[in-house]
DNA sequence: TGTACATCAGTGAACGCGCGTTCACTGATGTAC
DNA sequence: TGTACATCAGTGAACGCGCGTTCACTGATGTAC
């Protein structure tokens, strides 16, 4: 019964949730139809169907897997350099996240278009979501845990904020100066305790 | 000549500006056709080209318009009351903001998608959001120039993202803390004087 | 070993639909003489 | 005053296109006997 190897099925599904993940980030959801995601993936728009229901399903797939796993590798390095929720800040604020969306989080592309999404997409997003939060407020400093919460809420919002606005502006200065401001007052906010002299 | 009021045209023209506005903020531009926004303009789909190029045309017009007044109105309520960038925030994050995206700031729901739109209409969004900016740098408390305009810029990054975030998100409560995380951070950080006992 | 059949991942033609855009037109109002 | 014509905002049929989705099919690989 096993033409292919067992999990080949599987293998193949996942690489067109890989590409449609890159693709939706670059052009968005509605900018992206079933045919192009399927090309990207070697595959043609005839054989989607076996394996997701429609379209919705598949931005579900793409969100459930890679949000959460990319939040955890920017994490993953801040705490090998020794750095907390600043040096995730830091990264996240970077040029190269800026202009390079197809590897980079999912929310600064996305989430204009995920508040049109029909319930079972966006409750993909809930979970993906709470994930990425506990993995920073894991780097807080804050004594408690809902100070820790609060905290990797409203970093990720400056950081979201930040890089979305930076790729819709045109001016690469402006776009430049959105980036440093918040990068600034985020690892400012999270650096050890600030040597504030008064 | 004059068989209409001779601002007639002028007035056609606003009517399809505002309709587009709202039916983008809430639909998002690519997810609202021309006949729509005709339609929610009392027109048919034929006269829009006597008004606009092309789409693209529409679209930086409604970036030329609203964002900035609209973001005018917030600053001026804030003045009236006596408050700085803090109470800014504190409209912009509010329940009744996420919840009317059509009476809203045009960046929450369309940052991802302006990210995608060709150079003329961006560049509309710069004049925009330096307009924007300058609104807020003048509430900022910070002693320079460089430091309002800061302050301005991640006060914005830090609103939007969390605005957007939280219309994203399917989960009312997680929604709700998104908005109340980020409006502590902004209004701790634009307070009075903060009373910090060393 | 050889033949008939089952399985099933993937193919590609076809569907109805809404999109952006074009264009010949309508019809109300003005001017020319 | 009356008729012919110009103006022009708005109409609606038509275009080619890409979309999401369906479905009869192909063809490679396995099992049954």
């Amino acid at each position: 019964m096993a033409r292919y190897p067992k999990d080949h099925r599987q293998q193949t599904r996942e690489r067109i949730v890989q590409a449609a993940t890159e693709a939706f980030k670059t052009e968005g959801i509605d900018g992206v139809g079933i045919a192009r995601v399927m090309g990207r993936a070697g595959l043609t728009h005839g054989g989607f169907y076996a394996h997701f229901q429609n379209k919705d399903d598949l931005v579900s797939a793409v969100l459930s897997g890679t949000p959460a796993s990319s939040m955890h590798a920017r994490v993953q390095h801040a705490r090998e350099a020794g750095d907390g929720l600043d040096g995730v800040a830091r990264g996240y604020l970077s040029r190269a996240h800026r202009d390079h969306p197809e590897s980079g989080c999912v929310l600064p592309s996305l989430s204009g278009e995920l508040a049109r999404q029909p319930e079972a997409v966006r409750s993909a997003l809930n979970v993906s979501l709470e994930a990425m939060l506990a993995e920073l407020a894991g780097l807080s400093t804050a004594p408690d845990d809902a100070g820790r919460r609060a905290d990797a809420l409203s970093t990720l919002a400056g950081m979201v904020g930040a890089v979305a606005l930076s790729r819709a502006v045109s001016d690469p200065s402006l776009s430049d100066e959105i980036l440093k401001a918040t990068r600034d007052t985020l690892t400012r906010r999270a650096a050890p305790p600030a040597p504030d002299v008064p």
